[in-house]
DNA sequence: TGTACATCAGTGAACGCGCGTTCACTGATGTAC
DNA sequence: TGTACATCAGTGAACGCGCGTTCACTGATGTAC
């Protein structure tokens, strides 16, 4: 019993790596079932063991990538709070970029271009995203505490800031490398301006002169 | 020559619209060239006397889509500068919203999903947010001057605007009416906080240090 | 104005191709006793 | 332990289908004189 299933997930595994080789190509939406199950070495009518439709393995791809991807982002933060000598900000977004440029098809899968975009694949990314929104939370809340500056809207500045990483960081994926690195420049600075106004809101500051109301 | 030319053109306007109903169906990455031809009245191989292929058409309604929605967010914001009674972070979110929701395949062609993600592709969507971009900059200098309330990184701050206005936007898509208000509500929480933090780095402001008073 | 010729948007037949899916099968592994 | 049977991952042939693209064509519109 043991040493089937071990083979069946070996195989299932082995057509995830295949569709994920060749999403690096032409993307993943461009994947046929015919050229995963070659290029994982298997017969056509193979994939049907493993899964439904195609669409079925691009929801298994979202979850794995993912799941990756908040990891190395976690580590990323956590070096930082022991080592204190480099800014959160500038580390977490830097390690997402390298991720985003050394596994640009991993990266483009969780923007959204997968799987003729049906809802449910964009529900399951959607949910990837709000994932990363809530280890961020997590992060702002400890960190307010532990410099004794308050935040305030803590989520909605922690989706602002995730949303803005995502969205520009797979700006990335085209550009040349000393232009990446102005990117990466502009990303930290606009998740700076919206911790800015999360602090300045807590604080209850609020702009200058001829002021009563808001906006 | 004038009516054989005006003909082709209509043809060709025929084409694009045809495009845009079909993928309100099921994406515009999933559209061929024949059943475009086919919802345009016309034989496929007639295609060809108007696009190169697929991707050639793809990039003229990236163009035509993002002048549109560019068209309708201007005027929202113009209509608010006269009538001074709402807020033009409000209207301005809520126009774009509105054009996200009725029309929400052409949206969704600018939000990347279209013609198998090319760079070419994906550069031309590019280019339509960065007009976004460049409009909302000239209008929150504008509005800084006018309101005396200065405002820095002005282009970082804008870009950082339309990215959360745009990707957050696009969940919308999939929503029921009532979680949709609450998302605009999100949207226009968030844009405010950014607002906030570029004017507060602007007034020099900068969060308190391990306190001194309560509040 | 009328005539002869050029242009060119739209066509229909035909092509080869890769696609997703079905089906009945094989043979190794697992299970019951 | 050995035997008989069940399970099930992987297969190869076959299907019908819509695809993009080519080609030589037609006939209306435009142009030169």
């Amino acid at each position: 019993m043991a040493a089937q299933a071990r083979q069946k997930e070996t195989t299932r595994q082995a057509l995830l790596d295949a569709a994920l080789r060749l999403s690096a190509d032409r993307g993943f939406s461009a994947l046929s079932l015919r050229a995963i199950a070659k290029e994982a070495g298997l017969a056509p009518t193979s994939f049907y063991r493993h899964f439904e439709n195609l669409d079925d393995l691009g929801l298994a791809l979202v979850d794995e990538v993912g799941l990756s991807l908040r990891r190395l982002v976690r580590q990323a933060r956590r070096r930082t709070q022991s080592s204190e000598t480099a800014s959160v900000t500038r580390l977490s977004i830097e390690t997402f970029m390298e991720f985003a440029e050394t596994k640009s098809h991993l990266f483009r899968l969780l923007l959204g271009e997968g799987a003729g975009s049906t809802p449910d694949f964009r529900k399951a990314i959607g949910r990837e995203i709000q994932h990363f929104t809530d280890d961020l939370v997590e992060d702002l809340e400890r960190e307010a505490e532990a410099k004794q500056r308050p935040i305030i809207h803590t989520r909605l500045a922690a989706e602002a800031m995730v949303t803005v990483a995502f969205n520009l960081g797979a700006g990335a994926i085209d550009l040349p490398p000393d232009e990446r690195l102005k990117l990466v420049e502009r990303i930290i600075a606009e998740v700076r301006i919206i911790m800015r106004g999360a602090e300045a809101m807590a604080a209850g500051w609020e702009p200058g002169p001829p002021s009563q109301e808001p906006d």
